[in-house]
DNA sequence: TTGGAAAGTCAACAACACTGACATAAAATC
DNA sequence: GATTTTATGTCAGTGTTGTTGACTTTCCAA
């Protein structure tokens, strides 16, 4: 199943378990060196990769409820909190009360979190922006439908949800 | 810088800050999807992410050595003889003294151990057999462009080394 | 024969995830 | 107005996965 030797229309070559195999090892690959270069500036500052997370989404959606940002990055509150907690200590990130609904907390990163967020995310794109020039905007378009097509139907939406407002 | 508004030739759309923050994304959402499956799978067992990548690159490369599998897997011994601990002690791999040189231990997954192998990467392919097919050939063609050139060059050897091993 | 590589083990530790339980405040609902 | 739900925070305990450092055994090779 899946070895076939002569790949025909109703099989193609780029469907063949080894093919599969080679897209799953190159994802393996690919993230360990997509989170090198910030896992490295991290270990300067004591933190990890979750509060590489915590900002970068803070940053993203500056004045994110705690609740909504740990829907987006997928686990629980009390790990969150972990993180927020030693952030806040730190004076990375500010948690202001809701205007509207008190019981809410929205996060901002602070003057010293945006420049720890430049300097994780600068390093990270840097990575990326080299292998997008490398292969050219053909294989990137490729690569982005791919990765959309691979995340859970209900992440999906925290991602398209986050690309409209780029296209503002 | 980078967030030019009026793309030109010296500064194509695809490399804005903006598109490589939303490729930086959908990596982190792709990999979650990405294991999904195999972890749900795992917590039958009471076994990890790491066990899954253990067995993984043993089913691949049958034989293998501890140093060699822990150099591609980028962990340290200590870390990769906890897990491989638990795999031989539950008869899932098989650890044989190395013929030429005694020291070695080659790795191989016993029956049972294959069979869990299958069970991880026939959910886990299944999922990316289907984006592969949900997005067409070109589009995948690219996606393996990218994470390659994404990979830290001293990776990608280990990569290319199994690639070269599908093409015999 | 001696040096060093390969493998295994033990201990301690840290990051990051989980569950469960509990507290507080505020919004929403009955 | 009383009750329930929601949002947040916290405490305690646990598990996986990674790390360092120290130590031993085995054994190839110079």
């Amino acid at each position: 199943m899946g070895q076939h030797p002569t790949p025909d229309d109703d099989f193609p070559s780029y469907l063949t378990d080894q093919q599969l195999r080679k897209g799953i090892e190159a994802m393996f690959f690919a993230y360990r060196g997509f989170t090198a270069d910030p896992d490295r500036i991290l270990t300067k500052y004591t933190y990890g990769r979750a509060h590489h997370r915590a900002v970068h989404f803070i940053n993203r959606n500056s004045g994110t409820t705690v609740n909504n940002l740990l829907h987006v990055l997928g686990v629980t509150k009390q790990s969150l909190n972990r993180v927020l907690r030693t952030l806040l200590r730190d004076q990375l990130i500010e948690s202001r009360i809701g205007l509207r609904d008190k019981r809410e907390r929205h996060l901002f990163l602070t003057k010293a979190g945006a420049e720890l967020e430049r300097e994780l995310s600068q390093a990270q794109r840097q990575r990326i922006r080299n292998a997008y020039q490398h292969v050219g905007p053909e294989a990137v378009a490729g690569f982005h439908k791919v990765l959309e097509a691979v995340m859970d139907p209900e992440l999906r939406c925290h991602f398209t949800s986050l690309k409209d407002e780029d296209n503002e």
